[in-house]
DNA sequence: TCACAAGTGGAATGCCTCGTCCACTTATGC
DNA sequence: GCATAAGTGGACGAGGCATTCCACTTGTGA
């Protein structure tokens, strides 16, 4: 991996590490560890050794450290996919022209992704850090949580929502969720049920009840630590 | 500690291990490591180092595994406490001649426990096995159960609840409350507004949504390894 | 076909934790 | 005070996991 290499230089690649500029083999065993890592996470939870992963992928351990050289990295990776459903839901829900209907189906679509795949939660708390963390970047957050904002305010504007809910509140629903379906894995249902019930709250009703005031919680203000009992300073 | 101590024997003490028996220095020391068990599982979660509730305590690990031979046995000492006012609670809740009121009062002190000291939800959600484990007896699981559904029933009768409340949903609640905690250790405020949601949507209105159906698990049916990821078979 | 950078696997290392063991200390009843 | 069972602490070995290293293999462009 000599800088100067005359072939490699030659051909502008920026960054041997880029997906793109990886040779065929290891293109391939890269899908084969994140299809491995999605399964184990699923089995095991995000916790699971290193080396679990990489078994499951028939690689050794040091190719799974080359590509992803920290955990995080792995769980980000594994869980991409339905990250970029969340971001893809969050843009239509503000487009919708019903905002209440966006609003609800966001909810619902992020709660279900999150009882799918048993993992996929402790990712999503993941990446969604308070402070001091590289990836996810701010300008990215600071984006979501417009968005997140102006849906609230539109669905408030409509009469459809309470006017006394909070944006970080969906991040108290999502949080919730996760939680459940971490102590309930493949339990769909129970899921549902919570979600349901929430979504009845949130709609504008002649008897809405007074709300203890929201904690001063920003939305992304979540701990990266979320069932990571090895970060807990043992 | 021969079983033939005349002594001891003729005091006619069952087990040396019960707290009675206890020599005075030993007592005080098993406080101390109830004591710092609570301290050390609020900062750094249930899944602490064992060692690490000992150096806090002052006293060897030897001494800690005497008293507490299984993690389990530590976790649930320490947060015994809580678990008999959850207990408590629920008595209370069914002796209350107005269910609804018995029944919020319930959902909300268990999330307000809940919330109060982190590591309590884990312990909680252990404390009620689904299969296989010594503590926390069928009967006495039975009997807990057996009150929840009487007061769930009588609620409903009273035209308070929602007809189609299951009291499985009671564990809904609790673990969601329980995972949000989790996730926002020290945010009271986040619990409260779920928990808010939540009773506000519990209580009979006209227009009344129909909820999917109640996964079939069993109120008690929640598994041991919440957030234990040591038995996750690494 | 060849040269070589990219890629690979698995052994090696170091750290952390559990749980036990045993020589030593201490409270207790007489 | 004394005898003794109860209690104690810290060392220790086993085992699991993260991460690195390096000799070997393989894909690629010429």
């Amino acid at each position: 991996m000599t800088v100067g290499s005359s072939r490699i230089a030659a051909a502008g690649r920026p960054k041997a590490h880029e997906k793109e500029g990886l040779r065929a083999d290891a293109r391939r065993n890269r899908q084969r560890v994140l299809t491995a890592a999605r399964e184990v996470f699923a089995e095991h939870g995000i916790d699971a050794p290193v080396a679990t992963v990489a078994n499951r992928a028939g690689v050794g351990v040091a190719t799974l450290y080359r590509r992803f050289p920290t955990r995080d990295d792995l769980v980000r990776a594994a869980f991409a996919d339905q990250m970029a459903t969340c971001s893809q839901v969050l843009a239509d829900a503000v487009a919708d022209p019903d905002p209440w209907h966006g609003l609800t189906r966001l909810v619902q679509t992020v709660c279900e992704l999150q009882s799918e795949e048993r993992g996929f939660p402790a990712a999503f708390v993941a990446a969604y850090p308070d402070t001091a963390h590289p990836l996810a970047h701010d300008k990215e957050r600071a984006s979501y949580e417009q968005n997140i904002v102006t849906l609230v305010r539109r669905a408030q504007a409509a009469g459809k929502l309470r006017p006394d809910f909070h944006p970080s509140d969906l991040g108290v629903i999502w949080l919730a969720n996760g939680g459940l379906v971490a102590a309930l894995p493949g339990d769909r249902a129970a899921s549902r049920r919570l979600v349901a019930y929430l979504l009845e709250s949130l709609r504008t009703r002649p008897t809405c009840g007074v709300l203890p005031p929201p904690s001063h919680l920003r939305l992304a203000h979540l701990p990266l630590t979320h069932g990571r009992p090895n970060s807990a300073g043992r």
